[in-house]
DNA sequence: GTTAGCACTCTTTCGGGTTGAGTGCTAACA
DNA sequence: TGTTAGCACTCAACCCGAAAGAGTGCTAAC
């Protein structure tokens, strides 16, 4: 049995119905909705067989369809065709220039949040590519040395170092000299055990101040643990009744606050590095508790070798399309963010 | 008529039983809880009377009873009392050095609503004395200065700004000591119109940079809005059925995703300046949403002039003897911690 | 002052009947 | 051969009333 036009327009209309009001769609309603002018009875006979090929369920014996992952995923499919051409059109929302990364960030989460009435999240930008832009140390008083680290793309890094006894101007401007030197423009991997003896050698008795400084360096450059994610209209899950039984919320609140499940959907997102929009439905999905769930997510690029995720949940009866553009506004936004900003 | 000793220990054996069980409670199970070996019947007159006094109510007329916020004041009251007495036993598990402040926070947090199985908040301590430690200029590359500002209790903060030509070494040394000569241990409430005017006259040409400086460091001074909050636990909210239907779970959830509306807390806790704990109870809540929880804060003191806030919020029938010691257990850690750890 | 007893109230629960939406199947129709 | 009307059937949802159970207030007796 094959797909063929009529069905196709059908199980479209199952499923843009279920879509709004969440409620399993019979044959009578899908007969006046469309413009096939066919009997309830046919519609049933049709939607037998689109059943039987698995894109609709029943939830039980005497009740309408719903659409099934596969259901949802032949939707989608069709639906980022249709926007594949589509011009999209920025919105100036964002465009009010804000002070700060997080704060744009926040923004932007929440402006998803309230135009979706999904749950949404952003990760601040990461660096994927790492190079030293600016070192510097400072003497902040006696005992303590500010080191101020620079990474391509602005990201600033301080460490308060301790030391035994006061350095004098002449060190500090020699130490300064020395890493900048060394250090200025060298990616994370090329800092290998030589360099760093090299460092150390030349630094003389304030080896243990380079070897310090290095140590920040490196955990600035892999500050996985602490990555930064932004949520928002978490609550909104309370709009959608399949979502709202005490377990199923209790376990998505606890992942949008704990956030460190949601970092599944940044590795997933980062193993194929892909520019694409992604959507998982329901079972797709990387985190169990989002079983229910369909998760949309994109990257954003940030200025140069800088990468972050956007991404959208809600219950599998999603507004594809709706999601879909506003992942899309957003992430250009971002997009361009960093050249006009910079 | 008055609270009588007898009258106490029922009022308590009824506050006590009501926290355990959640449900309205009957005189026959007071008749049995108790020692007072009283028959259910005796129980039931006290009861009507408490009820006259407004310490308890009923839900329903053929309902037992539960305590009324005056009946939880008193059951808190009694308790801190106690507690007053106790010499709080502190415990390790924050002093495994955490290498930074906002992990320590975030694990404070989480060890609380681990604890207590309620929702906990603590925040990042702000600094109400501010003063200026050491600031510093540097040159990034060809248009752009780095500009570090650390506060009394190190602070940092830093920020870009864009210059239009390269500044020589000789500028950057003389703006980094007219800067530190005139602002270093200055506080924020000292640096005035006359003091700025100052600034920008010896900076001559470079008063613009001076300003954008100046602005900066009032940014990092009075850094209200972008106040770290650090939550965990909200979905234990679904753990109280009282809490959990759809509307207050929703308020209380978006509560705390925003963080905005807890920053009452903070007010409210800053303005006595006390060094309490405090309960809320119900309606005495500062947090209109949060009606129908307590809510239990203190203040912490980190170091020289910064303080935080931590707090745990959950339903009325709270185990309020358990979240007290909580939270002095974790206050006093993070009160010894920045003496530990400097 | 305390208690036993009883009538009363009110919520909760459970079963059963009803309703209504929706299905599958069959037979008739174009 | 595809479409449709009709009908019997299923099943969740809803309403209703009865019964149970928890708990009270009151009164009379101890």
């Amino acid at each position: 049995m094959e797909l063929d036009e009529r069905k196709t327009v059908i199980l479209q209309a199952i499923i843009k119905n279920y879509l709004e009001t969440g409620e399993p769609v019979g044959s009578r309603t899908i007969s006046k909705y469309t413009d096939l002018n066919l009997s309830s009875a046919t519609i049933r006979n049709e939607m037998a067989d689109l059943e039987e090929l698995g894109y609709i369920v029943q939830p039980h014996t005497s009740a309408g369809r719903i659409p099934s992952d596969k259901g949802y995923r032949f939707y989608v499919d069709a639906m980022m065709l249709k926007h594949e051409k589509e011009v999209e059109q920025l919105k100036d929302v964002l465009l009010e220039k804000e002070e700060k990364l997080d704060h744009m960030l926040k923004q932007a989460a929440k402006l998803m949040a309230v135009n979706t009435n999904y749950a949404t999240m952003v990760t601040a930008p990461r660096n994927y590519k790492n190079t030293i832009k600016f070192l510097q140390l400072s003497r902040m008083d006696e005992s303590h040395i500010l080191a101020v680290i620079v990474i391509e793309g602005n990201i600033i890094k301080n460490t308060v170092l301790d030391v035994a006894e006061k350095l004098d101007d002449e060190t500090m401007l020699k130490l300064n000299i020395l890493l900048n030197t060394h250090l200025n423009g060298v990616s994370a991997e090329e800092i290998n055990l030589g360099l760093i003896a090299t460092l150390k050698q030349q630094a003389g008795m304030y080896g243990p101040i380079i070897a310090e400084v290095i140590d920040a360096v490196a955990e600035t450059i892999k500050e996985d643990e602490d990555l930064e994610i932004y949520t928002s209209g978490a609550n909104n899950i309370f709009k959608y009744p399949e979502l709202s039984d005490n377990q199923k919320a209790s376990d998505l609140i606890n992942a949008f606050e704990e956030k460190q499940l949601l970092t599944q959907l940044i590795d997933e997102s980062d193993e194929e590095g892909s520019n694409e929009i992604k959507v998982y439905i329901g079972e797709e999905s990387p985190i169990q508790t989002m079983k229910d769930c369909s998760i949309v997510t994109a990257n954003y690029e940030f200025g140069d070798g800088m990468r972050g995720m956007i991404g959208i949940i809600g219950p599998k009866r999603m507004d594809y399309d709706k999601v879909v553009g506003t992942i899309k506004t957003i992430k250009s936004q971002l997009d361009t963010m960093y050249k006009k900003d910079n």
